[in-house]
DNA sequence: ATCGCAACTTAAACCAAACTTAAAATGCGT
DNA sequence: ACGCATTTTAAGTTTGGTTTAAGTTGCGAT
């Protein structure tokens, strides 16, 4: 279990470190918004615990940046304990929960625990190819550096029969085959027509076409 | 399991290295973009792991080369923290997965366990021949030094009565029984117009004429 | 060497496949 | 029952793989 502890006061920072390689997490500090941010971005943390006072950039822009990056780890903010709007703006930016300063190390330890298990939880499922990511939980894709995007239900389908196979060469009889339960709209161009959803949302070079054989998943452009 | 590891920094690469040796990997280092690229073209590893910063040939261009050469070893890049913009264009250059430096050497383990079986599971079914190489599932062919290209129906269907018939001569009428359902279009030629059209692409030497006689699969020239 | 036929080469025509759009139908939640 | 989002139909347009066709090359037999 590995933990991003993200607090300017460094002398709390590091009892509350000690507390938590002490109840087995692999804990990991940063100071200040942007180093955050960055280790946020780049390294994969099962629950991030993030003081909304900090230098340089705010809590809030920071856990912001993240969600909107598709970001999905569970986040506990630390708050002062007068300043309720705090809270209420801290979970609006989509934060998991919050405590308020000062805190018992047992009590963040256990609303910790809840928050991951909670997240745990729905364990997210991901389809992943190229940099691209479907969550077969949420109907969600995520295509590198933007924010994830819902599906419709046949968008998804489709997107997801793709990326289950990879390079492969894909007839337009065995995609509806596949989309639709039944012998399906055999003459009906409602794949071409998702074909050209997906591309105008993706970007053209999401989906190859093989004219008279199939289509083919592509990898995305800038 | 062979695994190359392109990293400049020796103290860093050694230290890696013994990891990976500890982990069952056979490691082969190198340490500047010249040499990674010439070992890569030569030798055949399971993975590879590859640092962007690096002296003499950029990393982005070593794996572009590759992939423009036809060599789809999984590759998994090394970026700084930084440099968010490095694992798009890894991405886009073929990258099959990235990790931010610094990282825990578990976690690199697990990514390039996950890569190489990845890898492994994407399997396609090859029909091969002196090298050249014919995906039935893409329907792409690929020749030594060459990217993969993609096909059209007939020349896919041509190429592959050929590989799965090497050295056998072919007379243009079981080739038109082959290729199209019904009594063939006995006098056209469309057979030699896609014969021509397969060596203006791939080679003269790809297709051999035995005058009178037929057709037979040849060997591609350099 | 030359003639004739098979194979080669090129370009243009054709036509079904795929694309694009918008409107109509469907279905779902309130 | 109504409004909204999604799915499907439909019609017009573009694209590019296939085929035809006509001219050229070159092998091999006489």
């Amino acid at each position: 279990m590995r933990v991003l502890l993200v607090e300017d006061d460094r002398a709390l920072a590091s009892d509350v470190k000690a507390a938590l390689v002490a109840a087995g997490y692999a804990t990991e500090l940063s100071h200040d918004g942007v180093d955050a941010q960055f280790l946020g971005d780049e390294e994969p943390f099962d629950a991030i615990i993030l003081d909304l006072g900090l230098p340089l950039r705010n809590g809030l822009e920071v856990l912001r940046h993240w969600r909107e990056q598709g970001n999905s780890t569970p986040v506990l903010i630390l708050t002062a304990r007068d300043q309720w709007h705090e809270r209420v703006d801290g979970l609006k930016a989509g934060a998991d929960d919050y405590l308020g300063k000062p805190f018992h190390t047992e009590e963040l330890l256990a609303r910790l625990e809840a928050v991951v298990r909670r997240h745990h939880g729905h364990a997210h499922n991901l389809l992943e190819y190229q940099g691209m990511q479907l969550d077969t939980d949420t109907q969600q894709f995520t295509l590198p550096g933007r924010p994830p995007e819902s599906l419709t239900g046949i968008e998804y389908r489709l997107l997801r029969l793709l990326l289950m196979n990879p390079d492969k060469l894909l007839s337009k009889n065995s995609i509806s085959e596949h989309i639709y339960e039944e012998e399906s709209l055999r003459d009906s161009n409602v794949i071409e027509v998702y074909v050209n959803r997906l591309r105008s949302r993706f970007g053209k070079g999401i989906i190859q076409t093989q004219r008279g054989q199939g289509y083919r998943l592509g990898r995305p452009e800038s």
